[in-house]
DNA sequence: CCTTTGTGATAGATAATATCTATCAAGAAT
DNA sequence: ATTCTTGATAGATATTATCTATCACAAAGG
């Protein structure tokens, strides 16, 4: 295999057609050049430079060679302004993991802003259950992940973000709606809807509806925040839904209204999570601050 | 700057995530490895590898750099395969001059079949005066060369190649063309057009004049073997034309028509020309050889 | 919980390679 | 004919890559 120290004298032999030039271009002295050429040479096995003439010629083959060289030192160059750009550790791609139920409607912006903030560091985003996606991130299928809490795991880095509150909806003509300010005994006995049980999500809606003697429907998993939301408003039953997602585009509140309860504070929270042993964690710790501060700033807008 | 066995190391890394493995697979001792792993690291700035992770992982910028690494890998590897492809000489690009009164009716079908033979080769066709390319090969700027006879010079190869008959044609409504045998006598004092005075071809048309007694018009100087033939074609001249170019399908006899002359027997001899110290000598012969081949082929047919 | 195995890092020695200076041979320029 | 320039060769030295031996620590197994 040649050096690439060989192929910068080949290149630069071919540049200036002088031994001594070409030796001066690359900071060693002309025997340095000359035998290292003569070793590329006989490594490669073919004859790149016609001896004798004056001034030097490189063969047809010599030349050939010498731009495939040129396009392997340009190779080499681009990796190490990449890595001089990576220092701050602000570049490469975070193989990032969300959950459904929050991902959608909270990463799209974040992963703009970052990317014009550090042009050489990407979110490739991943959605997933967050359990299936801790044992990812333990086995280095994911760099970083958002999850709701709680989460289990001395080998783990959890980094506490926000909390997102969770609202119950109830479809517009649902006689719930008619009050200005319900009581939590008023929803005893209610039906509710939630996601199947692999979320998070589910077991939360299952000690809401403890707390309120709500029912939890079994016979109407949804898949998705957004079946949740229709089904609701088809008056299947209640919903309980988060307020990013009834901020967003995607969600809002035509088909179902929020209902207003007394002392009612359900909440989530949500943390970004990376390997305790991660290197880089300043690069995780910036990349968590930038959505804590979205999620915030989506949450205060109204 | 990293070395190319360094970059070898990190896309094993990449690919195995153990660091035995991956010094297995590049045939070094796992502590070579880890080594040059950190020497690697040392010189780009960057950390590469997640340590105290089990199994190993690579830091995001650790794996858009292997990737980048492995770019360069695969760009050396296919630097070595054209270079074994070219150890039997028939590889790169000959940068190869002609005259415009023969190349253009020679060269394409002899640089399609060497293409074929040798996928790896090509020849790069500049058309120019023999005299001016003569100076161009001497220094450097072309390999190869195409011309009629005689050039001197001790520090070039010349490889006579074959001789191209010359014809004299005249308009078809030209009384000389009644006859169906002519005397050379019978050509006394006609006017004979030529390309302009830089071209071989003219001294040439020169010697043939004056072997005739014509005369040589100077008002009316051809840009090419074409013009020429369109002026003949017009009754403004006879004109000296070669057999490859009546041969071709740019030339033809329709406009004008070939005299028919007792003892004619005007050539040019063309060769092919290298400098003397070139090196792949073999391969400019056999370029030459196929080019010979070719020409007698195209002269042979009826 | 103890022992064994596996993994990556460190240390010192050795082998291999790159580069140096000195000098030469040959050609070009004066 | 002499001097200068150019690329090659020789021997010495500097630098780097790789080795083996061994360590520390974690994981796996009994």
């Amino acid at each position: 295999m040649p050096t690439l120290r060989q192929l910068e004298y080949l290149v630069a032999l071919a540049e200036t057609k002088h031994f001594g030039r070409a030796a001066a271009s690359t900071h060693v002295s002309q025997p340095t050049l000359s035998q290292q050429l003569r070793t590329l040479e006989a490594r490669l096995g073919v004859t790149l430079v016609e001896r004798g003439e004056s001034p030097v010629q490189l063969t047809p083959i010599g030349r050939e060679l010498s731009e495939r060289a040129r396009k392997v030192l340009i190779g080499v160059d681009d990796l190490q302004a990449l890595a001089r750009r990576s220092v701050s550790g602000m570049a490469g791609t975070i193989r990032f993991g969300v959950t459904p139920t929050l991902g959608p409607y909270l990463m799209p912006t974040v992963v703009a802003q970052l990317h014009r903030a550090y042009p050489d560091m990407r979110l490739y985003i991943r959605e997933g259950i967050p359990d299936e996606q801790i044992a990812e991130l333990r086995r280095g299928a994911l760099d970083m992940l958002l999850a709701p809490l709680p989460i289990a795991g001395s080998d783990l880095h959890i980094e506490p973000l926000f909390r997102e509150p969770l609202h119950l909806v109830a479809a517009p003509d649902n006689p719930l709606c008619t009050q200005s300010l319900l009581q939590k005994t008023d929803l005893s006995g209610s039906g509710v809807l939630s996601l199947d049980r692999r979320h998070h999500f589910h077991r939360q809606a299952e000690q809401i509806c403890g707390e309120l003697g709500a029912e939890l429907l079994r016979d109407y998993e949804g898949t998705s925040l957004d079946s949740l939301r229709q089904m609701a408003g088809s008056g299947i039953g209640l919903a309980i839904l988060p307020e990013l997602y009834l901020r967003s585009e995607v969600g809002g509140e035509d088909m179902v209204r929020r209902l207003p309860i007394a002392d009612w504070s359900a909440t989530r929270s949500i943390a970004a999570i990376w390997r305790s042993g991660a290197a880089y964690t300043q690069t995780y710790l910036m990349v968590a601050q930038a959505i804590a501060s979205e999620a915030r700033n989506m949450m205060k807008a109204s």
